[in-house]
DNA sequence: CAGATTCTATAACAGACAGTTATCGATCTC
DNA sequence: GAGATCGATAACTGTCTGTTATAGAATCTG
């Protein structure tokens, strides 16, 4: 019935004294403020303003709203500030779910890149697989998840999310073999998939170890898992020891180091997609979006480091001890 | 850029958890919330709710606008709830200005019948003779005048003001003679003013005087004024005396009794018009318009007595001693 | 006292805006 | 897989909210 636009009129009114200086103060013609006022008298059914001679004076009523626009119009103009301040970047949250490894180096950077250019915005940042990132992100848990897919599969979740969700790429990730320095295998430049039928295999995460069987598959045997972790701190030790041999994305390796482990290139090659994902919605809050470019940059700055690191480390030539798989 | 109505459907949709059912509980239709989420968005340039599958959900801008409606929602109620309340006669202010002789009994009977019907009403009672009251009306200092006029003359003011105030007629005053009660004249049914060229006259207030004045003056000469005083009790006292006679409205004479003074009517008569005045503006104003309500009941039930009355003043014979003119 | 100035009210009009109904596509449920 | 439910969209309509132009009234001024 009352909206903001007539109290601001009755306010100019009751500050300026009279309808065409209210106008002029609020940018309007004379006659829409002459307009206004009797439009809000006749929705209060009572006499707001009262003409006496060339002038007007706000009678009981008049005042009334004159006095509530104070409050309104300043809680109005706070909530257009707040969210103002969400738009403008000033402001604003995203929570961010992205898988273990990613953590490492990824993310961290392009936190900081957020933070820099935008001080305002926080960022809550939590680690989640795949599939539950995603489910997070579905459940409206979470605005934006870092996650990962073997090259020729998907992120975990059915097709049926492929406009539900948008996905942008972040990095192409080699998958690496990781094998004791002294390896029989550690010198060559690249290792076929199919010679390594009889080696004892160390798996990772449930989805690595998905990879692995489908790569083994691929080549036509099924392979020996002896050890499965998530921890890849621990698949580096196991390797160094001699238990097993993994196959490890590079991102990992350019984290967990290990002098005793070799990373060799494989045949087939075999790639990990890193991904951003969000929703479209969500992909046009200003933070979020600025958090994903910021993703994206901060990938594109790993990537070309990453093409270093991996033909060092490809190259890298093994020439110790070799130990008996367990 | 934000008005009321986009928060309270921002709130809605935060209460309801849908569009549909916002627009249900807004009474709208469900492409007009649809809609207007879409104008909110583009006005602040941000996404404020997330399309998820066939459900929605805020994001934090709109989550941000939905808690802001709260306090806006209620202070724009709160106001409006104000302005009903004035005009709904649950509240409201009249400040009522009389000349001092009505003060004795129309005015506190009217204040009365407002107080009982209207008891949020309050009424601010103030005394003043025509000329003031209407200025201050003019002024904005009061809502309500209770003045005079002497039949013929008119309120004090030229006749600028006759469409820039409404006039309700209210009693219509008999003026009549005061003598002592052992007057010569006491016993007469009626007293022709001609008659009375060589008394000694009190005068009233200016306006009374006035009006004695030119009672005189149409009878032909001019009167012999003694004594002035807008003390009417102080004018009983000098007539009782034998100091002087005086022309006195019959209201006065109600509320100022003497024992020892008569009244008689007077030829030619002579009526004081007792009328409300107010401006077109304010009449329309609940609580002035129940005042005024008030001020004619009261006026037309003393008006009742006063036919009774004036007939017992003026028929009532005086048998007692005379008191020589001063 | 008359003219100039300054204020409000009104008329006529234009555009935007906020609703409507009808319909579609998508999703969740049974 | 069928039906129900929900949101998006299209097309349309009426009202509302501004505008300009002009009239009328009141105050100020010379």
């Amino acid at each position: 019935m009352i909206d903001a636009a007539g109290l601001r009129v009755m306010r100019a009114i009751a500050d300026e004294g009279s309808f065409t200086a209210a106008a002029l103060s609020l940018g309007y013609s004379q006659p829409a403020i002459s307009q206004m006022v009797r439009r809000l008298e006749t929705r209060t059914g009572t006499t707001l303003v009262e003409r006496v001679g060339r002038s007007v004076r706000l009678t009981e009523a008049g005042q009334v709203l004159a006095r509530h626009a104070g409050p309104v119009l300043s809680a109005l103009d706070a909530a257009e500030e707040e969210v103002a301040a969400i738009a403008g970047l000033r402001s604003g949250r995203v929570r961010l779910m992205a898988f273990p490894s990613a953590s490492a180096t990824l993310v961290p950077r392009a936190l900081a890149k957020v933070k820099a250019e935008h001080p305002g915005v926080s960022i809550t940042f939590s680690e989640a697989e795949p599939p539950e990132s995603l489910a997070a992100l579905r459940a409206g848990e979470c605005d934006l998840a870092v996650a990962f897919a073997y090259e020729g599969t998907d992120l975990g979740r059915g097709e049926e999310d492929l406009d539900a969700f948008v996905t942008t790429p972040l990095l192409d990730d080699e998958v690496l073999l990781a094998v004791p320095r002294d390896h029989e295998l550690a010198a060559s430049g690249n290792v076929d998939m199919a010679a390594l039928k009889d080696e004892t295999w160390i798996a990772g995460c449930p989805r690595c170890r998905g990879h692995l069987l489908q790569l083994a598959s691929e080549a036509g045997y099924v392979p020996d898992v002896a050890y499965e972790t998530e921890d890849y701190v621990a698949v580096m030790g196991l390797i160094a020891e001699g238990l097993g041999i993994a196959v490890i994305p590079d991102l990992i390796l350019r984290t967990v180091h290990h002098e005793e482990v070799a990373a060799l290139p494989m045949t087939p090659a075999s790639r990990r997609n890193i991904v951003a994902v969000t929703t479209p919605d969500l992909q046009r809050v200003p933070a979020v979006k600025a958090t994903l470019d910021a993703l994206v940059e901060s990938a594109r700055e790993a990537s070309a480091k990453a093409g270093q690191r991996t033909t060092r480390g490809g190259t890298k030539s093994a020439k110790c001890k070799p130990v008996p798989t367990a």
